[in-house]
DNA sequence: CCTAATAGTGGTTAGAAACAACAGTTGGTA
DNA sequence: TACCAACTGTTGTTTCTAACCACTATTAGG
């Protein structure tokens, strides 16, 4: 029987600490589900914020995520390259580029979201339904309140 | 006003998101705190760890942290040309390395107990001082378990 | 009309994380 | 005692996240 060590109390105490360590396995439950796919985190969180907004620029998606835009680009030519995706310009602001699912990419999409949430069972298991709608209720208030000071000091 | 784009509805539903997101919030503040002085996160890591435990092998530092420890090989050469750890063969096992702080080391970890806790500061602050707690509380709990199945099926 | 701001692209850099292969060392056992 | 398996640290490689900077094309405002 090899115990994993302890980690260390002082690192435990600090929530960044303890956030970070708990999306590494979160992370790691999720990443298998979507290599089997082909695909990365950042491959997903596109296709999810084109799932629930519909067609985006590539501006804001960037916003949206959180995402520097210049590290969308290649994220954006994979999945349009396995036809996940459109970007086609936007003829009102030839700057813009529409960025829209396609047919297949919805497809995935809906998979995506159904496994996505089977991959975090046991990942949340010890805690009751209250506690992990507590969990998530903290978590996006800090999420939340950080987002806004964001925004504003932009 | 450039109010940030809204983040996608599904993602903020999936808890290891939230984490990730709000991790990444709090390894902002954290990181400026270190970079001033040219430390990185898995230094205050390794640091840490020393501070909590006193001399640990390299092995048991990786354990404890839950690192590769080939990746601790380059983060441990630093922190000794710093004279900030001190690397010394164990004589009752040759293979292994006795990690411990200097001096110099437990010093700069002292300091850097403080100013890490400052950095937190508006980071959570949103919470009362018991939502803080309950956050911490839940995280931990979710983290023993997946550190518990971890070291299970090791 | 000119200038500033915006959108996408390309390139670079640092760090986190996972993995494989290897040498030296140890310990058990045949 | 000699061998073999396991352990420890090291090196190297690879993938992904993240944060920049510079550049071009385009748009919008004064």
């Amino acid at each position: 029987m090899t115990t994993r060590s302890p980690r260390p109390p002082s690192l435990l105490a600090q929530p960044s600490y303890l956030a970070s360590q708990v999306s590494k396995y979160g992370r790691r439950h999720l990443e298998s589900v979507l290599a089997e796919r082909g695909l990365v985190l950042g491959h997903e969180a596109v296709l999810s914020a084109l799932d629930d907004f519909g067609a985006l620029s590539q501006q804001q998606l960037a916003d949206s995520l959180d995402f520097d835009k210049s590290n969308l680009v290649a994220r954006i030519d994979d999945l349009e390259h396995r036809g996940l995706v459109a970007r086609t310009k936007d003829p009102a602001d030839r700057r813009r580029n529409k960025v829209e699912l396609t047919p297949a990419g919805q497809k995935l999409v809906d998979e995506l979201q159904t496994a996505a949430l089977e991959s975090q069972r046991g990942f949340l298991d010890m805690l009751s339904q209250a506690e992990q709608r507590t969990l998530v209720s903290l978590l996006r208030r800090v999420l939340d309140a950080n987002d806004a000071d964001r925004g504003r000091e932009q």
